[in-house]
DNA sequence: CACATATATTCTCCTTGAAGCATATACCGG
DNA sequence: CCGGTATATGCTTCAAGGAGAATATATGTG
């Protein structure tokens, strides 16, 4: 059943987050890290378990891994994502993510220099406000 | 986060089946090994489980036990029963598990002296079709 | 090339939970 | 009280999966 599977994906507060979040548009991994105020490990680990079960897609930007909720979503995974975009509204977590989220957004759509906060280098500033699917960057690419 | 747990309940196929036969109203746990055809043992753990979880309630009628979808559900507990609902309409396997409960549902409405097909005893017979809140059988109180 | 950054992977430790057998418990009819 | 039915629980085995430290990999920079 194929909605085992999505609700083994929902089954972790982590990967909640991580959904919520990519409802509002794609994100790549150093933002997840800002927002969520999690390891980089874990993050990364719940993306591949995401990323495993069809959940979610990837596309480099050079050093960075954005990733997006897959583009073609059955019946059960857009009923589901509808119905925790719903609960998402009350629980405070969620919403201090997605202030998070705006900050992480305005940041980066006033192309300031900063992926991870870290404001080092700079590479190729695609980070535009997630949102939108970003026309054509660089590498549009690779994916597993 | 309460949401994480009510997915914990929806990450296993037996789970997603008793909660889909829940949503048509109480069942005494033989007839969800009639439904199901599963061993008694898997179903009564999982039904602790959920129980455990406060998915479901008991109450005790004779010898069997009728559970039932709790009462007061949260929001987030039933927007998700529902958008399981929603999707157990294409699954095959909730289909026939809705045949099989149709059948019991008939059995047990013309009350026929079975329980669980066994048509030994008969105890107070208040395996009416369990749709309906069934007014008030005979012993109305016990949960947990 | 050496280095720094972004991200993934490996390995280990530990907990949860699923399945099944055997057994306990509760209730019923006689 | 006895035997039978309905259901729960204890125990064991086993696999999945979560956390974190250390490390590997890839890529861009100078």
């Amino acid at each position: 059943m194929e909605l085992v599977r999505i609700y083994e994906c929902l089954c972790d507060a982590t990967r909640l987050r991580i959904l919520h979040l990519l409802t509002e548009g794609p994100l790549c991994v150093c933002h997840f890290q800002t927002i969520l105020q999690e390891p980089q490990v874990k993050i990364s680990k719940h993306l591949g378990y995401l990323k495993a079960r069809g959940m979610v897609e990837v596309r480099r930007e050079g050093t960075w891994r954005v990733y997006s909720l897959v583009t073609d979503k059955s019946r059960e995974l857009t009923g589901n994502l509808a119905c925790l975009q719903d609960c998402a509204q009350e629980e405070p977590q969620f919403r201090s993510d997605l202030e998070r989220l705006r900050k992480v957004q305005a940041r980066v759509g006033d192309r300031s220099p900063a992926c991870c906060g870290r404001g080092k280098k700079l590479a190729p500033m695609i980070h535009r406000r997630t949102a939108r699917p970003s026309p054509r960057t660089r590498n549009p690419t690779a994916q597993t």
